[in-house]
DNA sequence: AAATTTATAAACTTTTTATTTTACAAACTT
DNA sequence: AAGTTTGTAAAATAAAAAGTTTATAAATTT
């Protein structure tokens, strides 16, 4: 363990990039998205396919998908340099902006797979209601499970609304970055 | 498509337990969890391991692992009734609070994964500082990655303080339940 | 206390997800 | 317009996660 100062370094910011892979699995993403956020992080500067695929050791085809992925979770972005032909891709710099970013994308989707659901389900229970020949018994399950997609609806109501409250900044307010 | 009343609602029924096992996913548990909560919380009523192993088609022993999985995460109960040996399980039925809970469990553990490093890296830092033999270059680096050590910190502390406003409810003063 | 029921642990298998390789199309250079 | 470079898609492979089976221990019943 005696290396060079430099070396240190060089392993601690290793350390610090492992450290946000691990830590970006808790919002659902692979540790290799989490892994070249962290490396463009530190990096400090919009990196190329071809520098992320030499610094992760993984192909370019894997860079590119990976990247991809994370324009699209609106955690990083294609920025133009004049005089570059090769694209690059940058990485927003706050914590919180980042998890805010996370934290919405995955609920929206979330919510859009609902959307249709409930109108579905609403739509099928009714028509047993009208058209079927219902025991006293059965009418009671329908009915409870009539009530279960009205809360369920108001469930994704309140979900929609969270992340509002989040994406707009709110938050910010009632839990203000130190 | 012509089916029974009965059989109809029982199909529903098992979109909504598929649905919930779905949904389940985005907070980064497997769908087996989710379909075992959404099984238990149709359900109504606690439910025995034979029970969970009888609807889901899986092993006993996959059930097990399934149920303590769940009561880790603070989103299932081992209940009591008096005169039945096998123990009994049962699961939260509002989905407010099973949205705390497991948003919580979550970002508790991540937390707690980084609170010694922190530490960790200013130590090191710290003692590069100290005893190396440091060039200019050299020594913004380090001050770059002991500021870099300090934000991390906030941004974790803010985290804590995040799960706090869940937890204790505040959350939904702000975005009320609809 | 022998037999039965229940829960968990460990080893193994299957399925799913991540990654690489290969192949190809589009854009750019000369 | 021929030759490169760059990005993406599809197929193949490798790694990880989920699930099952077998075995065993603890509790319960007879």
């Amino acid at each position: 363990m005696d290396e060079e100062p430099l070396e240190k370094i060089n392993h601690i910011q290793e350390q610090f990039v492992e450290k946000i892979a691990d830590n970006m699995q808790t919002f659902g993403v692979s540790a290799t998205v989490g892994r070249v956020l962290g490396i463009i992080y530190m990096n400090r500067r919009p990196m190329t396919l071809d520098e992320l695929s030499e610094e992760t050791g993984m192909s370019k085809t894997r860079m590119s998908q990976v990247v991809r992925e994370m324009v699209d979770l609106n955690i990083a972005d294609k920025v133009f340099e004049k005089g570059v032909r090769k694209d690059l891709y940058n990485v927003e710099q706050d914590y919180y902006q980042t998890f805010v970013s996370l934290f919405t994308s995955n609920w929206r989707k979330a919510i859009q797979k609902n959307k249709m659901f409930e109108k579905k389900m609403s739509a099928e229970l009714k028509s047993i209601l009208e058209h079927g020949t219902i025991d006293e018994e059965l009418e009671q399950k329908i009915n409870v499970l009539l009530k279960e997609t009205k809360e369920w609806l108001d469930y994704y109501y309140w979900l929609a609304r969270l992340v509002e409250f989040f994406d707009s900044g709110e938050i910010f307010k009632y839990v203000p970055k130190p």
